[in-house]
DNA sequence: CCAATTTTGTTCTCACGTTCACAAACTCCT
DNA sequence: AGGAGTTTGTGAACGTGAGAACAAAATTGG
């Protein structure tokens, strides 16, 4: 019916594998890196932290790279995965919020290496405009649909506080951006069609917690279950 | 058989429920803060951005702290979420990395406010040692052992660069720490009983832009089928 | 006190993701 | 050429999670 490349582009990638092909393509590049031309499944598994099965698995979802008997070729992997994902161009990103974090951001190298190019920094208060970040001047947030427009951005940051997130958002949206990586510590509400996702090092901590806490009171349910005490309260 | 408080500590929550309980605690402290001393389990669905047959199973792991006909006690169900959680005390951690990253990490004012304190702040590099961030003082990465033995430190958090991070995860393991949060863009190993969280921003920004992508190319393709033309590049 | 209303907690079903296990396909060696 | 040895790609079994739907339990009003 309709007429198609070579890879059929209909095909649905499940949302897990999505989210580890960018660990693979780290791994790939580290093997490349190190020289090494072709590797097992095994191989980029062990690189990439996870078990060959679902590797393989993963991989089977984009297509037929590998030869039986051989494994894949690290190069020609790496541009398939880098093609599936879209980083095979620079994406233009804005971060919005230069705070403590928006500095970091700004600053992070790994973006640019990556597939992604931070085209404006902006924030809403006025002694930071003009200013310099990682060789990118801070301007009014208000500049936001002109550097949009401008730069043909999607994706947007949020590094403001807060109270300020679900607005920036809006305002974003509105603006015509699709895809938003959230770092404040609040939840944004979007129309369909825009992705959110989010980062948010709290709760990765009280998630680490949880488990901590359930250790210790793993190690004191045990000794409690020998000694007949009740457990309650853990490390007090 | 054992012996056991009120609430059974054998139950086990789903990791995904684990997951959602900060952003559920979070919600019930906004709520809190805006003078909400009730809410049904539709209110606090919408404030978390969740479904709310979903937030009553979630919640349902923990307990019956709910009142058929009513709703939830914000105070009180706030309270069981943070015990359950872990973080109705302080948790010590250290930052390992003081560069960029770390130094937004350790001005976080979240984290004292979400049931941590940063206890400690570590570098390699001897220029940085000595330096105060946040009102910490930035010691030797050798200081380690003797920090976590002195706070009773379970949680460390490392902010190097990828090439440091597995030789900084194989030293905190070796001192007792049993829970990482991991920002370097690295995969770290570590031995069971062992939790390890990651947070990648370019992983993150990877996954938006394939998402991305695949818009793009979803008009592409329905302007392709259309005009019966062959799609391939997308946005080239 | 009883019926109507509200809202929780739980059951059931379906979809998604992970892991195992193996046939298919390739190379290498004799 | 043919068999032995590797390694991929995938089918099938299993486990976890999401969402709909409803019974149980509380309040409210007459």
């Amino acid at each position: 019916m309709t007429t198609r490349s070579s890879t059929d582009a209909n095909r649905v990638i499940p949302e897990a594998t999505v989210a580890r092909l960018p660990v693979y393509l780290r791994a790939l590049t580290a093997l490349a890196d190190s020289g090494i031309r072709t590797c097992s499944s095994e191989d980029l598994a062990i690189a990439a932290g996870v078990n060959s099965a679902k590797l393989r698995k993963d991989l089977s979802h984009l297509g037929s790279y590998g030869t039986r008997g051989v494994g894949y070729d690290v190069d020609y992997l790496r541009y398939q995965i880098a093609r599936e994902i879209g980083v095979t161009q620079d994406w233009p990103v804005v971060i919005v919020g230069i705070g403590n974090l928006g500095h970091a951001l700004a600053n992070y190298s790994g973006f640019r290496s990556r597939g992604f190019r931070v085209v404006a920094l902006l924030d809403a208060d006025p002694q930071l405009i003009g200013q310099t970040v990682a060789g990118v001047a801070v301007r009014a947030f208000d500049e936001l649909e002109a550097i949009v427009q401008e730069h043909d951005v999607a994706i947007g940051v949020i590094a403001t506080p807060a109270v300020a997130a679900q607005s920036v958002a809006d305002r974003m949206v509105a603006i015509g951006i699709t895809s938003i990586l959230n770092f404040a510590p609040a939840v944004v509400a979007v129309p369909d069609g825009v992705d959110v996702r989010k980062v948010d090092l709290s709760i990765e901590l009280q998630i680490l917690a949880y488990h901590e806490q359930r250790k210790a009171n793993g190690a004191d349910a045990a000794a409690a279950a020998a000694a007949a005490v009740t457990v309650d309260g853990g490390a007090a």
